[in-house]
DNA sequence: ACGTCAAGAAATGTGCACATTCAGTTGGAG
DNA sequence: CTCCAACTGAATGTGCACATTTCTTGACGT
Protein backbone atom coordinates (compact mmCIF):
# COMPACT_ATOMS: atom_id res chain seq x y z
CA UNK A 1 0.00 0.00 0.00
CA UNK A 2 1.63 3.54 -0.52
CA UNK A 3 3.41 5.34 2.05
CA UNK A 4 1.97 8.59 3.27
CA UNK A 5 0.60 10.94 0.33
CA UNK A 6 1.32 13.78 2.50
CA UNK A 7 1.56 16.96 0.43
CA UNK A 8 -0.88 17.44 -1.88
CA UNK A 9 -2.59 14.37 -3.35
CA UNK A 10 -5.27 13.38 -5.73
CA UNK A 11 -7.70 14.18 -3.16
CA UNK A 12 -6.48 18.20 -3.59
CA UNK A 13 -7.87 18.31 -7.50
CA UNK A 14 -11.08 16.33 -6.95
CA UNK A 15 -11.66 19.10 -4.31
CA UNK A 16 -11.23 21.94 -6.69
CA UNK A 17 -13.33 20.25 -9.16
CA UNK A 18 -15.97 19.47 -6.41
CA UNK A 19 -16.02 23.16 -5.39
CA UNK A 20 -16.51 24.54 -8.61
CA UNK A 21 -18.89 21.79 -9.08
CA UNK A 22 -21.15 22.64 -6.12
CA UNK A 23 -20.74 26.32 -7.09
CA UNK A 24 -22.84 25.74 -10.28
CA UNK A 25 -24.78 23.15 -8.35
CA UNK A 26 -25.87 26.11 -5.69
CA UNK A 27 -26.75 28.13 -8.56
CA UNK A 28 -23.93 30.91 -7.49
CA UNK A 29 -22.51 31.04 -10.80
CA UNK A 30 -24.93 32.95 -13.34
CA UNK A 31 -24.14 31.71 -17.36
CA UNK A 32 -21.81 34.02 -19.08
CA UNK A 33 -19.66 33.86 -15.72
CA UNK A 34 -15.76 33.63 -16.51
CA UNK A 35 -13.27 31.95 -14.16
CA UNK A 36 -10.59 33.55 -14.06
CA UNK A 37 -7.41 31.22 -13.21
CA UNK A 38 -5.64 33.27 -10.58
CA UNK A 39 -8.85 34.55 -8.87
CA UNK A 40 -9.94 30.74 -8.27
CA UNK A 41 -6.24 29.47 -7.10
CA UNK A 42 -6.97 32.77 -4.70
CA UNK A 43 -10.18 32.00 -3.25
CA UNK A 44 -9.89 27.97 -2.96
CA UNK A 45 -6.21 28.35 -1.14
CA UNK A 46 -4.85 26.55 -4.28
CA UNK A 47 -2.35 26.48 -6.94
CA UNK A 48 -3.06 28.02 -10.31
CA UNK A 49 -2.00 24.51 -11.92
CA UNK A 50 -4.47 22.81 -9.67
CA UNK A 51 -6.97 25.15 -10.88
CA UNK A 52 -6.72 24.53 -14.60
CA UNK A 53 -6.26 21.19 -14.47
CA UNK A 54 -10.22 20.75 -12.77
CA UNK A 55 -11.06 23.67 -15.27
CA UNK A 56 -9.75 21.51 -17.85
CA UNK A 57 -11.77 18.47 -17.13
CA UNK A 58 -15.10 20.25 -16.47
CA UNK A 59 -14.82 22.00 -20.04
CA UNK A 60 -14.28 18.23 -21.68
CA UNK A 61 -17.38 16.93 -19.52
CA UNK A 62 -19.41 19.90 -20.98
CA UNK A 63 -19.80 21.61 -17.61
CA UNK A 64 -17.71 24.66 -18.91
CA UNK A 65 -16.98 26.23 -22.09
CA UNK A 66 -13.58 27.16 -23.42
CA UNK A 67 -12.55 29.76 -25.85
CA UNK A 68 -8.73 29.88 -26.65
CA UNK A 69 -6.60 32.46 -25.38
CA UNK A 70 -9.68 33.84 -24.08
CA UNK A 71 -10.76 31.68 -20.63
CA UNK A 72 -13.34 29.32 -19.43
CA UNK A 73 -16.66 30.62 -19.37
CA UNK A 74 -19.86 29.32 -17.75
CA UNK A 75 -22.04 27.68 -20.75
CA UNK A 76 -25.66 29.15 -20.98
CA UNK A 77 -28.03 26.36 -22.52
CA UNK A 78 -30.55 27.54 -24.91
CA UNK A 79 -33.55 25.63 -24.84
CA UNK A 80 -32.96 23.92 -27.91
CA UNK A 81 -29.67 22.41 -26.44
CA UNK A 82 -31.70 21.04 -23.55
CA UNK A 83 -34.74 20.05 -25.33
CA UNK A 84 -32.30 18.27 -27.09
CA UNK A 85 -30.86 16.40 -24.10
CA UNK A 86 -33.91 15.57 -23.18
CA UNK A 87 -34.55 13.86 -26.04
CA UNK A 88 -31.49 11.84 -25.80
CA UNK A 89 -32.88 10.78 -22.71
CA UNK A 90 -36.50 9.84 -23.97
CA UNK A 91 -34.75 7.48 -25.79
CA UNK A 92 -32.33 5.75 -23.59
CA UNK A 93 -34.85 5.70 -20.58
CA UNK A 94 -37.86 4.93 -22.63
CA UNK A 95 -35.49 1.87 -23.24
CA UNK A 96 -34.35 1.20 -19.71
CA UNK A 97 -38.18 0.81 -18.40
CA UNK A 98 -39.17 -1.54 -20.97
CA UNK A 99 -35.89 -3.54 -20.25
CA UNK A 100 -36.74 -3.46 -16.70
CA UNK A 101 -40.40 -3.89 -17.50
CA UNK A 102 -39.92 -6.96 -19.35
CA UNK A 103 -37.56 -8.90 -16.94
CA UNK A 104 -35.88 -7.70 -13.30
CA UNK A 105 -34.27 -9.52 -10.84
CA UNK A 106 -35.85 -9.65 -7.13
CA UNK A 107 -33.39 -7.63 -5.39
CA UNK A 108 -33.64 -5.15 -8.33
CA UNK A 109 -37.42 -5.01 -7.16
CA UNK A 110 -36.50 -4.22 -3.48
CA UNK A 111 -33.97 -1.41 -4.36
CA UNK A 112 -36.56 -0.01 -6.28
CA UNK A 113 -39.35 -0.27 -3.88
CA UNK A 114 -36.80 0.90 -1.31
CA UNK A 115 -36.29 4.13 -3.59
CA UNK A 116 -39.88 5.21 -4.07
CA UNK A 117 -40.45 4.84 0.13
CA UNK A 118 -37.65 6.87 0.56
CA UNK A 119 -38.59 9.61 -1.97
CA UNK A 120 -42.28 9.33 0.21
CA UNK A 121 -40.82 9.97 3.17
CA UNK A 122 -38.55 13.01 1.87
CA UNK A 123 -41.98 14.64 0.54
CA UNK A 124 -43.34 13.91 3.76
CA UNK A 125 -40.91 15.75 5.22
CA UNK A 126 -40.53 18.19 2.58
CA UNK A 127 -36.88 17.83 2.83
CA UNK A 128 -36.36 19.44 -0.50
CA UNK A 129 -32.50 19.36 -0.72
CA UNK A 130 -33.14 15.79 0.14
CA UNK A 131 -35.71 15.58 -2.61
CA UNK A 132 -33.49 16.32 -5.06
CA UNK A 133 -30.55 14.43 -4.79
CA UNK A 134 -33.52 11.75 -4.60
CA UNK A 135 -35.05 12.84 -7.38
CA UNK A 136 -32.09 12.47 -9.69
CA UNK A 137 -30.43 9.08 -8.41
CA UNK A 138 -33.99 7.66 -9.28
CA UNK A 139 -33.31 7.95 -12.71
CA UNK A 140 -29.56 6.81 -12.20
CA UNK A 141 -30.69 4.00 -10.38
CA UNK A 142 -33.09 2.84 -13.22
CA UNK A 143 -29.57 2.90 -15.45
CA UNK A 144 -28.03 0.70 -12.66
CA UNK A 145 -30.73 -1.84 -12.55
CA UNK A 146 -30.18 -2.95 -16.21
CA UNK A 147 -26.61 -3.96 -15.01
CA UNK A 148 -24.79 -1.77 -17.64
CA UNK A 149 -22.26 0.44 -16.16
CA UNK A 150 -21.70 2.31 -19.72
CA UNK A 151 -25.61 3.04 -19.33
CA UNK A 152 -25.08 4.36 -16.04
CA UNK A 153 -22.18 6.45 -16.53
CA UNK A 154 -23.67 7.82 -19.88
CA UNK A 155 -27.14 8.90 -18.23
CA UNK A 156 -25.59 9.82 -15.17
CA UNK A 157 -23.48 12.53 -17.47
CA UNK A 158 -26.80 13.35 -19.32
CA UNK A 159 -28.73 13.84 -15.56
CA UNK A 160 -26.19 16.26 -14.58
CA UNK A 161 -26.28 18.45 -17.05
CA UNK A 162 -30.09 18.89 -17.13
CA UNK A 163 -29.62 19.62 -13.19
CA UNK A 164 -27.32 22.23 -14.41
CA UNK A 165 -29.82 24.12 -15.89
CA UNK A 166 -32.13 23.55 -13.48
CA UNK A 167 -29.94 24.95 -10.50
CA UNK A 168 -28.79 28.12 -12.81
CA UNK A 169 -32.16 28.82 -13.52
CA UNK A 170 -33.67 28.62 -10.39
CA UNK A 171 -31.86 27.51 -7.98
CA UNK A 172 -34.37 26.67 -4.77
CA UNK A 173 -37.70 27.55 -6.51
CA UNK A 174 -38.52 24.28 -7.76
CA UNK A 175 -37.37 20.61 -7.78
CA UNK A 176 -35.77 19.15 -9.80
CA UNK A 177 -38.71 16.71 -11.11
CA UNK A 178 -41.78 17.57 -11.45
CA UNK A 179 -44.16 15.21 -9.90
CA UNK A 180 -42.75 12.97 -7.12
CA UNK A 181 -45.20 10.36 -7.62
CA UNK A 182 -44.71 10.17 -11.26
CA UNK A 183 -41.67 8.23 -10.13
CA UNK A 184 -44.04 6.23 -8.04
CA UNK A 185 -46.21 5.34 -10.78
CA UNK A 186 -43.24 4.84 -13.05
CA UNK A 187 -42.09 2.40 -10.57
CA UNK A 188 -45.61 0.17 -10.05
CA UNK A 189 -45.86 -0.09 -13.86
CA UNK A 190 -42.26 -1.70 -13.90
CA UNK A 191 -43.28 -3.68 -11.14
CA UNK A 192 -45.88 -4.79 -12.57
CA UNK A 193 -44.60 -5.97 -15.78
CA UNK A 194 -46.28 -3.29 -17.80
CA UNK A 195 -43.41 -2.53 -20.39
CA UNK A 196 -45.80 0.42 -22.70
CA UNK A 197 -47.54 1.60 -19.57
CA UNK A 198 -44.04 2.15 -18.08
CA UNK A 199 -42.53 3.58 -21.03
CA UNK A 200 -45.42 6.19 -21.48
CA UNK A 201 -45.03 7.18 -18.53
CA UNK A 202 -41.28 7.75 -18.15
CA UNK A 203 -41.92 9.99 -22.02
CA UNK A 204 -44.70 12.10 -20.36
CA UNK A 205 -42.45 12.47 -17.11
CA UNK A 206 -39.97 13.55 -19.24
CA UNK A 207 -41.49 15.83 -21.15
CA UNK A 208 -43.20 17.58 -18.04
CA UNK A 209 -39.94 18.59 -16.92
CA UNK A 210 -39.00 19.93 -20.50
CA UNK A 211 -42.08 22.13 -20.35
CA UNK A 212 -41.26 23.03 -16.95
CA UNK A 213 -37.31 24.18 -17.42
CA UNK A 214 -38.34 25.96 -20.72
CA UNK A 215 -40.59 28.75 -18.75
CA UNK A 216 -37.70 29.50 -16.02
CA UNK A 217 -35.38 30.77 -18.30
CA UNK A 218 -31.76 31.73 -16.97
CA UNK A 219 -30.57 35.03 -16.12
CA UNK A 220 -27.58 36.68 -16.90
CA UNK A 221 -26.28 38.40 -13.58
CA UNK A 222 -22.78 39.49 -13.50
CA UNK A 223 -21.25 37.33 -10.18
CA UNK A 224 -18.45 38.21 -8.17
CA UNK A 225 -16.59 35.12 -7.62
CA UNK A 226 -15.23 35.59 -4.06
CA UNK A 227 -18.93 36.55 -3.05
CA UNK A 228 -19.96 32.71 -5.22
CA UNK A 229 -17.59 30.63 -3.28
CA UNK A 230 -18.24 31.42 0.13
CA UNK A 231 -18.87 28.99 2.76
CA UNK A 232 -18.22 26.22 -0.34
CA UNK A 233 -13.90 26.55 -0.59
CA UNK A 234 -11.87 23.36 -0.97
CA UNK A 235 -13.16 21.65 1.67
CA UNK A 236 -10.16 20.19 3.44
CA UNK A 237 -9.42 16.38 2.99
CA UNK A 238 -9.14 14.37 6.53
CA UNK A 239 -6.05 15.32 7.93
CA UNK A 240 -4.44 12.30 9.33
CA UNK B 1 -11.72 38.39 -35.22
CA UNK B 2 -8.15 36.56 -33.70
CA UNK B 3 -5.18 37.78 -35.36
CA UNK B 4 -3.22 34.38 -36.59
CA UNK B 5 -1.84 31.27 -33.77
CA UNK B 6 1.52 32.04 -35.58
CA UNK B 7 3.49 29.55 -33.60
CA UNK B 8 3.05 25.70 -32.52
CA UNK B 9 -1.04 27.07 -31.24
CA UNK B 10 -3.87 24.50 -30.67
CA UNK B 11 -3.42 22.92 -33.31
CA UNK B 12 -0.28 21.51 -32.22
CA UNK B 13 -2.47 19.71 -29.53
CA UNK B 14 -4.81 17.92 -32.01
CA UNK B 15 -2.23 16.79 -33.58
CA UNK B 16 -0.52 14.96 -30.98
CA UNK B 17 -4.35 13.39 -30.08
CA UNK B 18 -4.55 12.74 -33.30
CA UNK B 19 -1.37 10.81 -34.00
CA UNK B 20 -2.12 8.51 -30.88
CA UNK B 21 -5.80 7.98 -31.59
CA UNK B 22 -4.72 7.04 -35.18
CA UNK B 23 -1.72 4.84 -34.15
CA UNK B 24 -4.56 2.94 -31.73
CA UNK B 25 -6.79 2.99 -34.77
CA UNK B 26 -4.82 1.21 -36.59
CA UNK B 27 -4.26 -1.18 -34.26
CA UNK B 28 -0.27 -0.67 -33.78
CA UNK B 29 -1.09 -0.27 -29.90
CA UNK B 30 -1.47 -3.33 -28.63
CA UNK B 31 -3.73 -3.74 -25.09
CA UNK B 32 -1.95 -3.38 -21.99
CA UNK B 33 0.87 -1.08 -23.59
CA UNK B 34 2.52 1.31 -21.68
CA UNK B 35 2.13 4.99 -23.01
CA UNK B 36 5.28 6.13 -21.58
CA UNK B 37 5.20 10.74 -21.88
CA UNK B 38 8.95 11.05 -22.40
CA UNK B 39 9.33 8.21 -24.76
CA UNK B 40 6.53 9.31 -27.02
CA UNK B 41 7.62 13.03 -26.36
CA UNK B 42 10.53 12.10 -28.13
CA UNK B 43 9.05 10.00 -30.90
CA UNK B 44 6.19 12.76 -31.88
CA UNK B 45 9.05 15.48 -31.31
CA UNK B 46 7.07 17.46 -29.09
CA UNK B 47 7.45 18.02 -25.63
CA UNK B 48 6.11 16.33 -22.81
CA UNK B 49 3.70 18.76 -21.83
CA UNK B 50 2.04 18.06 -24.99
CA UNK B 51 2.12 14.33 -24.71
CA UNK B 52 1.10 14.98 -20.70
CA UNK B 53 -1.88 17.20 -22.09
CA UNK B 54 -3.27 14.74 -24.89
CA UNK B 55 -2.83 11.41 -22.45
CA UNK B 56 -4.98 12.91 -19.70
CA UNK B 57 -7.69 13.83 -22.57
CA UNK B 58 -7.86 10.57 -23.81
CA UNK B 59 -8.09 8.89 -20.54
CA UNK B 60 -11.06 11.68 -19.89
CA UNK B 61 -12.69 10.00 -23.07
CA UNK B 62 -12.22 6.72 -22.18
CA UNK B 63 -9.61 5.93 -24.63
CA UNK B 64 -6.81 5.44 -22.21
CA UNK B 65 -6.27 4.16 -18.83
CA UNK B 66 -4.78 6.06 -16.19
CA UNK B 67 -2.67 4.47 -13.08
CA UNK B 68 -1.83 7.37 -10.40
CA UNK B 69 1.85 7.46 -10.42
CA UNK B 70 1.70 4.42 -12.85
CA UNK B 71 1.36 5.71 -15.94
CA UNK B 72 -1.35 5.53 -18.82
CA UNK B 73 -2.58 2.29 -20.61
CA UNK B 74 -4.01 1.10 -23.83
CA UNK B 75 -7.42 -0.58 -22.23
CA UNK B 76 -7.79 -4.51 -22.50
CA UNK B 77 -11.33 -4.37 -23.25
CA UNK B 78 -13.21 -7.26 -22.08
CA UNK B 79 -16.25 -8.84 -23.79
CA UNK B 80 -18.61 -7.82 -21.50
CA UNK B 81 -17.90 -4.16 -21.40
CA UNK B 82 -17.93 -4.47 -25.46
CA UNK B 83 -21.50 -6.31 -24.92
CA UNK B 84 -22.68 -2.91 -22.68
CA UNK B 85 -21.25 -0.62 -25.33
CA UNK B 86 -23.37 -2.12 -28.29
CA UNK B 87 -26.27 -2.54 -25.79
CA UNK B 88 -26.73 1.13 -25.24
CA UNK B 89 -25.79 1.32 -29.23
CA UNK B 90 -29.25 -0.87 -29.85
CA UNK B 91 -31.45 1.03 -27.55
CA UNK B 92 -30.18 4.65 -28.98
CA UNK B 93 -30.01 3.17 -32.81
CA UNK B 94 -33.43 1.86 -32.47
CA UNK B 95 -35.12 4.55 -31.42
CA UNK B 96 -33.56 6.62 -34.14
CA UNK B 97 -34.40 4.33 -36.74
CA UNK B 98 -38.23 4.33 -35.59
CA UNK B 99 -38.17 8.34 -35.47
CA UNK B 100 -36.77 8.33 -38.87
CA UNK B 101 -39.09 5.90 -40.36
CA UNK B 102 -41.96 7.69 -38.72
CA UNK B 103 -41.17 11.24 -40.33
CA UNK B 104 -38.18 12.61 -42.53
CA UNK B 105 -37.80 15.50 -44.83
CA UNK B 106 -36.66 14.76 -48.45
CA UNK B 107 -33.03 15.92 -47.85
CA UNK B 108 -32.83 13.40 -45.32
CA UNK B 109 -33.79 10.96 -47.42
CA UNK B 110 -31.59 12.04 -50.42
CA UNK B 111 -28.69 11.85 -47.63
CA UNK B 112 -29.24 8.74 -46.96
CA UNK B 113 -29.63 7.05 -50.57
CA UNK B 114 -26.47 8.95 -51.18
CA UNK B 115 -24.53 7.34 -48.34
CA UNK B 116 -25.76 3.83 -49.06
CA UNK B 117 -24.98 4.30 -52.93
CA UNK B 118 -21.47 5.37 -51.71
CA UNK B 119 -21.48 2.42 -49.50
CA UNK B 120 -22.03 0.02 -52.61
CA UNK B 121 -19.90 1.90 -55.01
CA UNK B 122 -16.93 1.15 -52.40
CA UNK B 123 -17.69 -2.57 -51.20
CA UNK B 124 -17.64 -2.96 -55.50
CA UNK B 125 -14.45 -1.64 -55.99
CA UNK B 126 -13.35 -3.83 -52.91
CA UNK B 127 -12.07 -0.43 -50.95
CA UNK B 128 -12.01 -1.57 -47.51
CA UNK B 129 -10.60 1.38 -46.11
CA UNK B 130 -13.41 3.54 -47.23
CA UNK B 131 -15.27 0.92 -46.62
CA UNK B 132 -14.29 0.57 -42.68
CA UNK B 133 -15.06 4.48 -42.58
CA UNK B 134 -17.86 4.32 -44.54
CA UNK B 135 -19.60 1.82 -42.17
CA UNK B 136 -19.05 3.90 -39.57
CA UNK B 137 -20.18 7.07 -40.83
CA UNK B 138 -23.71 5.40 -41.39
CA UNK B 139 -24.84 5.01 -37.98
CA UNK B 140 -23.49 8.47 -37.30
CA UNK B 141 -25.65 9.66 -40.43
CA UNK B 142 -28.97 8.18 -39.06
CA UNK B 143 -28.23 10.62 -35.46
CA UNK B 144 -27.29 13.37 -37.46
CA UNK B 145 -31.05 12.99 -39.75
CA UNK B 146 -32.59 13.40 -36.50
CA UNK B 147 -31.27 16.96 -36.13
CA UNK B 148 -29.64 16.75 -32.21
CA UNK B 149 -26.22 17.83 -31.96
CA UNK B 150 -26.20 15.97 -28.36
CA UNK B 151 -27.57 12.73 -29.63
CA UNK B 152 -24.48 12.89 -32.71
CA UNK B 153 -22.00 13.53 -30.28
CA UNK B 154 -23.18 10.91 -27.87
CA UNK B 155 -22.98 8.13 -30.59
CA UNK B 156 -19.72 9.21 -32.53
CA UNK B 157 -18.33 8.64 -28.97
CA UNK B 158 -19.83 4.86 -28.63
CA UNK B 159 -19.16 4.16 -32.33
CA UNK B 160 -15.34 5.49 -31.73
CA UNK B 161 -15.40 2.95 -28.78
CA UNK B 162 -16.90 0.05 -30.52
CA UNK B 163 -14.46 0.34 -33.41
CA UNK B 164 -11.57 0.59 -31.04
CA UNK B 165 -11.91 -3.03 -30.26
CA UNK B 166 -11.67 -3.86 -33.83
CA UNK B 167 -9.12 -2.03 -34.38
CA UNK B 168 -7.00 -3.61 -31.77
CA UNK B 169 -8.21 -7.34 -32.00
CA UNK B 170 -8.04 -7.69 -35.87
CA UNK B 171 -7.30 -4.37 -37.86
CA UNK B 172 -7.60 -5.72 -41.05
CA UNK B 173 -9.39 -8.80 -41.36
CA UNK B 174 -12.51 -7.36 -41.11
CA UNK B 175 -14.59 -4.54 -41.97
CA UNK B 176 -16.62 -2.90 -38.82
CA UNK B 177 -19.82 -3.45 -40.15
CA UNK B 178 -20.55 -7.59 -40.54
CA UNK B 179 -22.67 -7.04 -44.66
CA UNK B 180 -22.66 -3.85 -45.98
CA UNK B 181 -26.00 -5.09 -47.30
CA UNK B 182 -27.34 -4.71 -43.81
CA UNK B 183 -27.31 -0.86 -44.21
CA UNK B 184 -29.30 -0.72 -47.51
CA UNK B 185 -31.85 -3.40 -45.59
CA UNK B 186 -32.14 -0.89 -42.90
CA UNK B 187 -32.26 2.31 -45.38
CA UNK B 188 -35.10 1.25 -47.10
CA UNK B 189 -37.11 0.12 -44.23
CA UNK B 190 -36.62 3.61 -42.81
CA UNK B 191 -37.51 5.03 -46.24
CA UNK B 192 -40.58 2.65 -46.58
CA UNK B 193 -41.49 3.67 -43.07
CA UNK B 194 -41.54 0.78 -41.89
CA UNK B 195 -40.35 1.26 -38.41
CA UNK B 196 -40.74 -1.88 -36.82
CA UNK B 197 -39.03 -3.73 -39.20
CA UNK B 198 -36.13 -0.78 -39.27
CA UNK B 199 -35.83 -1.34 -35.85
CA UNK B 200 -35.56 -5.29 -35.83
CA UNK B 201 -33.20 -5.11 -38.60
CA UNK B 202 -31.04 -2.42 -36.81
CA UNK B 203 -31.01 -4.53 -33.55
CA UNK B 204 -29.86 -7.97 -35.53
CA UNK B 205 -27.31 -5.82 -37.16
CA UNK B 206 -25.50 -5.02 -34.03
CA UNK B 207 -26.21 -8.16 -32.29
CA UNK B 208 -24.29 -9.40 -35.41
CA UNK B 209 -21.18 -7.61 -34.89
CA UNK B 210 -21.32 -8.26 -31.39
CA UNK B 211 -20.81 -11.95 -31.97
CA UNK B 212 -18.21 -10.75 -34.74
CA UNK B 213 -16.53 -9.35 -32.43
CA UNK B 214 -16.40 -11.73 -29.85
CA UNK B 215 -15.00 -13.95 -32.01
CA UNK B 216 -12.05 -12.38 -32.36
CA UNK B 217 -10.27 -11.71 -28.81
CA UNK B 218 -7.87 -9.37 -28.65
CA UNK B 219 -3.92 -10.27 -28.63
CA UNK B 220 -1.41 -8.91 -25.56
CA UNK B 221 1.87 -8.53 -27.14
CA UNK B 222 4.58 -6.21 -26.23
CA UNK B 223 4.30 -3.12 -29.08
CA UNK B 224 8.00 -1.21 -29.44
CA UNK B 225 6.89 2.84 -29.55
CA UNK B 226 9.25 4.08 -32.24
CA UNK B 227 7.96 1.47 -34.37
CA UNK B 228 4.01 1.63 -33.54
CA UNK B 229 4.45 5.23 -34.47
CA UNK B 230 6.52 4.57 -37.77
CA UNK B 231 5.17 6.99 -40.50
CA UNK B 232 2.33 8.76 -38.43
CA UNK B 233 3.57 11.25 -36.12
CA UNK B 234 2.38 14.64 -35.77
CA UNK B 235 1.10 15.03 -39.25
CA UNK B 236 2.31 19.01 -39.70
CA UNK B 237 -0.48 21.61 -39.68
CA UNK B 238 -1.33 23.87 -42.98
CA UNK B 239 1.42 26.09 -43.91
CA UNK B 240 0.06 29.29 -44.14
C1' DA C 1 -16.46 65.21 -29.75
C1' DC C 2 -15.65 60.88 -31.69
C1' DG C 3 -12.98 57.40 -33.58
C1' DT C 4 -8.34 55.36 -33.83
C1' DC C 5 -4.13 53.84 -32.27
C1' DA C 6 -0.64 52.76 -29.02
C1' DA C 7 1.27 51.47 -24.61
C1' DG C 8 0.67 49.19 -20.16
C1' DA C 9 -1.28 45.58 -17.34
C1' DA C 10 -3.37 41.30 -16.52
C1' DA C 11 -4.60 36.72 -17.84
C1' DT C 12 -3.69 32.62 -20.48
C1' DG C 13 -0.46 29.23 -22.41
C1' DT C 14 4.05 26.90 -22.29
C1' DG C 15 8.46 25.03 -21.06
C1' DC C 16 11.67 23.80 -17.50
C1' DA C 17 13.50 22.09 -13.25
C1' DC C 18 12.71 19.75 -9.02
C1' DA C 19 10.22 16.60 -5.61
C1' DT C 20 8.04 12.27 -5.09
C1' DT C 21 7.04 7.58 -6.12
C1' DC C 22 7.55 3.12 -8.19
C1' DA C 23 10.01 -0.81 -10.54
C1' DG C 24 14.21 -3.48 -11.03
C1' DT C 25 18.43 -4.84 -8.94
C1' DT C 26 21.93 -5.96 -5.82
C1' DG C 27 23.63 -7.14 -1.48
C1' DG C 28 23.30 -9.60 2.84
C1' DA C 29 21.31 -12.68 6.30
C1' DG C 30 19.13 -16.98 7.50
C1' DC D 1 20.21 -21.45 -2.13
C1' DT D 2 16.27 -18.58 -1.08
C1' DC D 3 14.09 -14.67 0.65
C1' DC D 4 13.94 -10.05 2.36
C1' DA D 5 15.45 -5.39 2.41
C1' DA D 6 17.62 -1.24 0.98
C1' DC D 7 19.49 1.10 -3.02
C1' DT D 8 19.47 2.98 -7.72
C1' DG D 9 17.40 4.29 -11.76
C1' DA D 10 13.67 6.25 -14.39
C1' DA D 11 9.01 7.92 -14.78
C1' DT D 12 5.26 10.58 -12.97
C1' DG D 13 3.49 14.71 -10.60
C1' DT D 14 3.99 19.58 -9.27
C1' DG D 15 5.29 24.32 -8.77
C1' DC D 16 7.50 28.24 -10.78
C1' DA D 17 8.97 31.55 -14.12
C1' DC D 18 8.61 33.29 -18.71
C1' DA D 19 6.49 34.14 -23.49
C1' DT D 20 2.39 35.37 -25.85
C1' DT D 21 -2.00 37.23 -26.31
C1' DT D 22 -5.86 40.15 -25.06
C1' DC D 23 -8.28 43.83 -22.76
C1' DT D 24 -8.12 48.38 -20.86
C1' DT D 25 -6.65 53.07 -20.36
C1' DG D 26 -5.00 57.04 -22.15
C1' DA D 27 -3.60 60.26 -25.70
C1' DC D 28 -3.51 61.90 -30.32
C1' DG D 29 -5.42 63.24 -34.73
C1' DT D 30 -9.31 64.28 -37.61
Amino acid sequence: MPRKPRKGDVAADEAVYGAIRRAMHMGRLAPGTKLQEPALARVLGVSRERVRKALHRLVHEGWLTAIPNRGTFVPSLTIEEMRQIYDVRSMLEAAIVRRLSEGHTASAAKRLKAHVAEEKTATRRDDRGRLFELSGDFHVLLAELCGNDELTRLLRGLLTRSTMHFSLAAPRQLTNCAGPHDHGDIAEAILGGKADKAAKLMLGHLAGLVTLQAAHPPRHEPVDLPEAFRGIKARRPDRD
